[in-house]
DNA sequence: ACCCAATAGAGAGGCTACCTCACCATGCGG
DNA sequence: CCGCATGGTGAGGTAGCCTCTCTATTGGGT
């Protein structure tokens, strides 16, 4: 190529994500997700899982509810491609729709049990896989190297 | 959810590159170019660049010629599809097909000076961007960065 | 020298994940 | 009560990828 004096951290980081990547993929195929539906099953999740009955901050939003709105915005899609997903999710019985009870513009998205069982198990894995990944660092490494994602993130995403 | 007890580094990975990655996607789209269709230019640049990049002193083999079936498999997409981002490039005059005077089943891809203009000129942009993305880290910083990403990809891309 | 499996590329057709536009029901300030 | 904004979705389109199939070639075995 053109140098190795500049390491170009670009495509180094790019070559190393791929690799992170693709095992993750390989990963959610047995279950027959997409790394969308993922993504879906995992916002809707965030708002589940240990938040259920926090309540009075969250006005209206019982417990597991996750506005499309809100999930096409997490997902960075458009409204119309986030009622896609959810209906993917919906067939497969991961997920169901249910309207807001305050607002009946909006539908809320809850998790099935099915679904929050599979958001686990995925998710083990997932940092099961991970853990093998990043297994060719020492413990000093890893360290320093979420220190410098961090810094990373911190700065490269505005948002 | 556990994100701070264990600092996933899958996640942090994910979130550092997401950053980089945007940027690159809008560093392309003012050229018109997707993000297959510039790493195709990059695989057929690949051969071109710094070995032949002034002289057609072997036209016979190509300095810049890249069987599609090569370039299917650096891009891990289907042979098939290798031939619609090539049309495209080729649309874009970027490219241009020839026929391997060796094998004459097979096709090989050369870069128009067009491309490779254009290539050097996203490559420059590219890792200006890049450069502006990492200047988050100070220069030991970066060098452990690379360090540590090396190690990632040497053993996670076994291939 | 020939035949036949293997290979390179491309045509045809299909799938999926996105998108935009139009539409309906609802909410809310006048 | 009206008019406009908002949440979700039906309809329809596009891009990128796939597999299946076809043709032209190649090269090894007999």
């Amino acid at each position: 190529m053109t140098s190795d004096a500049t390491p170009d951290l670009g495509n180094l980081f790019h070559a190393a994500f791929r690799g992170l990547r693709r095992g993750w993929m390989e990963q959610l195929s047995p279950w027959g997700l997409t790394p969308h539906q993922w993504r879906a099953l995992q916002a809707a999740g965030h708002h589940d899982t240990g938040l259920h009955d926090a309540g009075p901050h969250d006005a209206g939003n019982p417990g597991g509810g996750l506005r499309l709105k809100e999930l096409a915005e997490r997902l960075r899609i458009a409204p119309r491609s986030a009622t896609e997903v959810v209906d993917q999710l919906e067939a497969k019985g991961l997920v169901v729709r249910r309207p807001d009870p305050a607002d009946r513009r909006a539908t809320h998205v809850f998790l099935t049990p099915a679904g929050r069982r599979l958001h686990a198990e995925v998710s083990a894995a997932r940092r099961e896989q991970s853990e093998r990944y990043f297994a060719a660092l020492s413990p000093a490494d890893r360290t320093e190297l979420a220190r410098l994602l961090g810094l990373l993130q911190a700065t490269g995403t505005p948002e």
